[in-house]
DNA sequence: GAGTTTGAAACT
DNA sequence: CAGTTTCAAACTC
């Protein structure tokens, strides 16, 4: 780890070093601290490692960076508070210096030091050693960043501990830099106290800047970065770099404080006048991040998105309120994003993966809640964001790029957060530890929208999950293993029969129907969006999807294929009686060993990505949300087809979200589903 | 929102 | 394997 500029932090010219602790100030710095200025440097770059230090790195669990957000958001007005306090006394110094203390005690919220801020010059040459030694010291006391932008005695006094720890060679090197600070800080004090805290603060904001353009490339890394506890950390030669790298490269989550904290600048700024800060800087990267934030805002709910464009033109208060908002509904969608530890109805998602760059874990999680992985790795929410103008207001409101980004932005934004409102099990006795619990059966653990009682389908209870699943499948293997198969051509040639039959889907051991006539969502079949198929047991069935008896199965038969396009007039079968295909509506035999034909089809990525029937259910109960009179316009703009379940476990009554068929539709709507053997449920244990 | 209906899951 | 019970979702009012 080297750094570029290590050569200039070495030793300053002796010359520059006496005349700084020469001159009044510094004298007078002195003798208000007790600490020694060899100890003083090298709390200066104490703390500037933990600017390099990523909070990610401490704090890789998202749940850990909501309450990271909370600390950060409740200390922030202590430190607005005590900013106001010295503004007033910043005649005295003493008690400045005190009250700075003290708000550096309370706001872990800033890791810049005074020294590398104000500086320049004097922050540049931190070696890679001593980066070394102090991460370290860093991780140790992740507090330390309390200290950070106050006074440099506050510094010095808070920093004791650590600079016990650190050696003299770099208390040596480190010297002339630190006084150097010290003497501008001090002048700095004497005429804009309040300006300088809100300088520093803005340092921040070239982290959010860079972020965003780092945010394309590592929205593919994010789940790493979500679990990884990443140490790496880059050395760059002044604070903004560290910050922007920081930022960019070790964690998108540390951007979410680091967001919060910019909205506070953002109205610390506009109060104070200075409107060169973080609010202009977003600006400078709004090209990018109008992009990189809907990327984000869909498949990171919990990302702050930064580039609300209209926001530039708006008051810099309402404008960081704005943001705020959207980052605390954001940080709603984090908090369900987490909860649920398995599942996503993907049981087959290890297979999926084979063929593919895996992806990573924010992505999965973030699917689970009605969005769909596109083939590239990313989530992209299936949604009308393509049609900006129907969000509110009139066409001339979304004239702007920005604004249309903006739009776009808030459309996934608000499906994510209707998804993530979905409600889920409702289990009173089962406690939610058997099939009857349509999140056990998902593979899924409750969460927050169940209202299930006594539930012990939770993390916390995991080996229970556990050892029940297991007991479940020992008594019937196939328990968690996908209900609803999916034959296409390709399954067909590969079964040898019938290839000129279409893709279609079948319940796997078909419903026992007796008085819904599988014309209601009681029918597994029905519900799933597929026909009924001689493995059914069903009585006068009418599903409009395919009939047992094959009133559609005669492909050529247009009559029987308008009665069951009749029987798909019910208002039950609104939702997906869209198909031109009339193909879609034979009736295929079910092979008993599906699972192995299948799973022949899925040696290719591109048969194992279309294996993804992510976040089915809630996609599905989306669709289930629209209005029926709406939902045939819908779908059929939407090419919706089937509503298939594939790879989910056997309680069908949560569906697979729909798989567009439609040559038209988009590569990730186009995906079909191809049944292939996979281990059930295997996201409930590790390989 | 409460009550009913329904069929899968679980049990015997 | 069949019959019964339990259960929760779907449905109706």
């Amino acid at each position: 780890m080297d750094t570029p500029h290590k050569t200039q932090i070495t030793p300053t010219p002796t010359s520059s070093l006496s005349k700084f602790e020469d001159s009044p100030v510094f004298k007078y710095i002195d003798s208000l601290s007790p600490i020694e200025q060899a100890k003083s440097s090298q709390t200066d770059n104490a703390f500037n490692s933990l600017a390099f230090l990523s909070p990610s790195s401490l704090f890789p669990s998202p749940q850990i960076n909501c309450h990271r957000e909370s600390r950060f958001s409740v200390k922030r007005h202590h430190f607005s508070a005590d900013l106001s306090t010295r503004v007033l006394q910043s005649s005295n110094e003493s008690n400045a210096s005190q009250e700075a203390s003290k708000a550096a005690g309370q706001s872990g919220l800033y890791d810049e030091h005074p020294g590398c801020l104000s500086n320049d010059g004097s922050s540049k040459g931190i070696s890679s050693d001593l980066f070394d030694k102090q991460s370290d010291l860093a991780v140790e006391l992740p507090g330390t960043s309390k200290y950070d932008c106050r006074s440099p005695d506050d510094n010095l006094e808070a920093c004791d501990a650590l600079l016990k720890k650190t050696s003299l060679e770099v208390v040596e090197q480190e010297r002339s830099p630190f006084q150097r600070s010290r003497d501008e800080w001090k002048e700095r004090q004497r005429s804009f106290e309040n300006e300088r805290d809100l300088r520093k603060i803005r340092r921040i904001k070239p982290s959010e800047e860079a972020a965003g353009c780092g945010w394309v490339a590592v929205v593919s890394d994010v789940a790493d970065m979500l679990t990884v506890n990443t140490s790496i950390i880059h050395e760059n030669s002044d604070g903004q770099d560290q910050r922007t790298v920081d930022s960019g490269t070790t964690s998108f989550i540390s951007n979410i404080p680091e967001f919060s904290l910019d909205n506070a600048n953002n109205l610390e700024n506009a109060e104070s006048g200075d409107h060169q800060g973080s609010c202009k800087q977003n600006e400078l990267g709004d090209s990018v991040t109008d992009q990189t934030s809907c990327i984000l805002s869909t498949c990171l709910p919990d990302k702050p998105v930064v580039t609300d464009s209209s926001l530039k033109k708006d008051d810099k208060g309402e404008k960081c309120s704005q943001l705020s908002r959207q980052r605390s509904i954001r940080r709603r969608c984090l908090v369900f994003e987490k909860s649920p530890g398995f599942g996503l109805h993907l049981n087959s998602l290890p297979n999926i993966l084979k063929g593919q760059n895996p992806p990573n874990k924010s992505i999965l999680s973030s699917m689970k809640m009605g969005e769909v992985p596109s083939d590239n790795g990313t989530v992209v929410i299936e949604s009308s964001c393509e049609a900006p103008a129907s969000v509110g207001g009139t066409d001339a409101d979304h004239n702007t790029p920005e604004k249309k980004s903006l739009i776009l932005c808030r459309q996934k934004f608000e499906l994510v957060e209707e998804s993530a409102s979905c409600k889920r099990c409702n289990c009173k006795r089962s406690k939610c530890l058997k099939l009857y619990c349509d999140c056990f059966a998902a593979g899924l653990y409750c969460i927050e929208p169940c209202s299930c009682l006594d539930c012990f389908n939770k993390p916390i209870h995991e080996k229970m999950v556990l050892e029940t699943r297991k007991q479940i499948e020992s008594r019937n293997p196939q328990a968690f293993a996908p209900k609803v198969i999916r034959s296409t051509d390709s399954v067909l040639d590969t079964w040898g029969e019938n290839n000129k039959t279409p893709a279609s889907a079948r319940h796997k051991r078909g419903c026992n129907c007796r008085k819904s006539s599988c014309l209601k969502k009681y029918c597994e079949c029905f519900q799933a969006g597929v026909g009924c198929s001689p493995s059914c047991r069903c009585e006068g069935c009418k599903n409009s999807f395919g009939r047992k008896d094959g009133c559609d199965e005669s492909g050529s038969d247009g009559e029987g294929l308008e009665a069951c396009e009749k029987n798909a007039s019910d208002k039950n079968s609104h939702d997906i009686v869209t198909h031109k295909n009339a193909e879609e509506h034979r009736d295929l035999p079910v092979p008993s060993n599906i699972s192995r034909s299948s799973s022949q089809l899925c040696n290719t990525p591109e048969h194992c990505s279309s294996e993804s029937s992510l976040g089915q259910s809630k996609f599905n109960s989306n669709l289930q949300a629209i209005p029926e009179d709406e939902t045939p316009k819908v779908l059929k703009h939407k090419c919706l087809p089937l509503i298939l379940k594939t790879n989910s476990p056997p309680n069908s009554k949560r569906v697979s979200p729909p798989h567009h068929e439609c040559s038209s539709s988009t590569a990730q709507r186009s995906r079909k589903l191809i049944l292939k053997s996979i281990p059930s449920f295997p996201s409930f244990c590790p390989p």
